[in-house]
RNA sequence: GGCGCCAUAGCCAAGUGGUAAGGCAGAGCUCUGCAAAAGCUUUAUUCCCCAGUUCAAAUCUGGGUGGCGCCUCCA
């Protein structure tokens, strides 16, 4: 598999440090609010990288933090009234619901930064202690200038980023593009022992610290979004480098942003939607199904139509689906005849198409277009005689190679009430009894109740009408 | 000023040297008690513009034009 690597700018072979294993940190969320579109995309296309390196065969090992303490969590709580361990774990909780409902699998690991201030601590002793950190007045900054690769993600030389560095006169810092490693407490913040007096940690050394505490010196894949490269990326591998003296992440990935009217979404501008927002208007699955319809490092428009775009395609796929689990529970258990035996090598073979683009950067817009080929091959295809085995080659593929998406998780029984299933059923003998008046009143009535009815050569299908 | 991205049909979007994937919408057809849905077929002589390299360019090079982003918390 070749994966774009932004520390190289090019395209290169995954190959892991330790054969069949991977170890991958993905930078999560501050819970300090519900995430929006822009933050749920990384979580998706992450989440499709970790299934699909599952999928051809390595045992993966993904971390996502929770950063549950910095100035946006303080301000937030503070405002609101309560702590900031409440508000953590309010939009802790919160994020697994919008998780699960994108279909984002859990990580081995969700360590919190407040869970882990030994180790934090342990981190900027550890560069205090090599001189690559200084102490003022109870804060800890990183010295940018005693790492010689400073700014090698970026690759933005360090002359660079000091010469459009803010200035700020009361700086207490050695250099503008030193960072903060520990924080001395503030009147009304949380704060925590430490060597340097009361504090708490600054956002980068969370991330060097977890990933060292729960996969090791140097790890396979870090991800995050593009505006994570500078400065936190760039940060994160100065204190571990400096810290541990070794290579920190061999594979550097990063999604491109999500524009609303062709314009960063951002709270200043006003125009983020938060996935909460947008799924009581289109499922969670179509949020994913569009994040993937393209490229991950690509930037996309986000907009309604495009939702509804994603909404139709999705639709397609599913139709293909249930059509073929209906004719199957027809279908007769017996051996492949020699042309069954064709055709179904015809089938497994949209899994190498599939497989071949996303062997290519995670190329999932190719992917799904393999979904879509093979959809129309099973349309298409003369299924009338097919026997058990066929069918269940064709949705097992189908399911496969969309669970490596995250996407075919709907379940269209559960969402039909009591009253509608009996409609249903009633509708159903009249309509065997020919009774079209009956039929149709039953139709209205459902409708009224909100599920659309319509008889297909499969027989009756209901949906759920737009919300 | 430094670093970077993008421009392909009405809309979305792959393709990065070998003669334009896929989806949505549209059109035609099939099926059908009605309605609807679904399915099949079809839809770019052409890839922002100009010049160049090449047997061959959407793809490479140079120059334009237009748009977006990072360098400050940010997915």
């Amino acid at each position: 598999m070749k994966l774009y690597n932004t520390l190289t700018r090019t395209k290169e072979e995954f190959i892991p440090l330790e054969e069949g294993k991977v170890k991958m940190y993905s930078c999560g969320p501050t819970v300090y609010n519900f995430f929006h579109i822009g933050n749920a995309r990384p979580f998706i296309i992450f989440d499709s990288l970790r299934r699909y390196l599952e999928y051809i065969g390595y045992d993966v090992t993904f971390v996502q933090n929770f950063t549950d303490i910095d100035d946006k969590m303080i301000k937030n709580a503070n405002e609101q009234g309560i702590t900031v361990k409440d508000l953590a774990d309010r939009f802790i909780a919160e994020y697994f619901t919008d998780a699960k409902g994108l279909g984002i699998k859990e990580a081995s690991v969700h360590p919190k930064a407040t869970e882990n201030i030994d180790a934090i601590i342990e981190t900027v002793k550890t560069l205090v202690n090599k001189g690559y950190a200084y102490e003022v007045n109870g804060d800890v900054y990183f010295e940018t200038k005693k790492f010689s690769e400073y700014g090698k993600l970026s690759k933005q030389p360090l002359e660079d980023l000091e010469a459009g560095a803010r200035i700020d006169v009361t700086d207490i810092k050695k250099n503008p593009t030193d960072f903060a490693l520990w924080k001395a407490k503030k009147e009304g913040e949380p704060a925590w022992e430490s060597p340097w007096g009361e504090g708490r940690p600054g956002w980068h050394i969370e991330c060097s610290a977890m990933v060292n505490k729960y996969l090791g010196e140097t790890i396979d894949i870090h991800s995050g979004g593009q505006d994570l490269i500078f400065p936190h990326h760039e940060n994160e591998i100065a204190q571990s480098e400096c810290a541990n003296g070794k290579p920190f992440a061999r594979y550097w990935l990063h999604n491109g942003y999500i524009n609303v009217d062709n314009e960063k979404m951002s709270k200043s501008k006003g125009n983020f939607f938060t996935v909460r927002d947008v799924s009581a208007k289109y499922d969670y699955e179509v949020i994913r199904f569009f994040m993937l319809s393209a490229h991950y490092r690509s930037v996309i428009n986000f907009a309604d139509e495009l939702l509804a775009q994603s909404k139709a395609g999705l639709e397609r796929l599913y139709n293909c689906l249930h059509n073929l689990e209906f004719i199957a529970t027809k279908a007769k258990k017996r051996d492949l005849t020699p042309e069954e035996a064709s055709v179904k090598a015809e089938i497994l073979a949209f899994k190498d198409q599939f497989c071949r683009a996303m062997d290519d950067d995670l190329n999932t817009a190719d992917g799904i277009a393999a979904i879509f080929d093979l959809a129309r091959y099973l349309n298409a295809a003369e299924k009338d005689g097919w026997c058990l085995e066929m069918f269940e080659t064709a949705i097992g593929l189908l399911r496969e190679l969309g669970g490596v998406l995250g996407i075919f998780n709907r379940s269209s029984e559960d969402t039909i009430s009591e009253e509608a299933k009996a409609l249903i059923a009633e509708r159903k003998a009249a309509r065997e009894a020919k009774d079209w008046a009956k039929s149709d009143e039953i139709r209205d009535k459902l409708l009224e109740l909100g599920y659309e009815v319509a008889d297909t050569r499969q027989g009756m299908k209901i949906r759920v009408v737009e919300k």
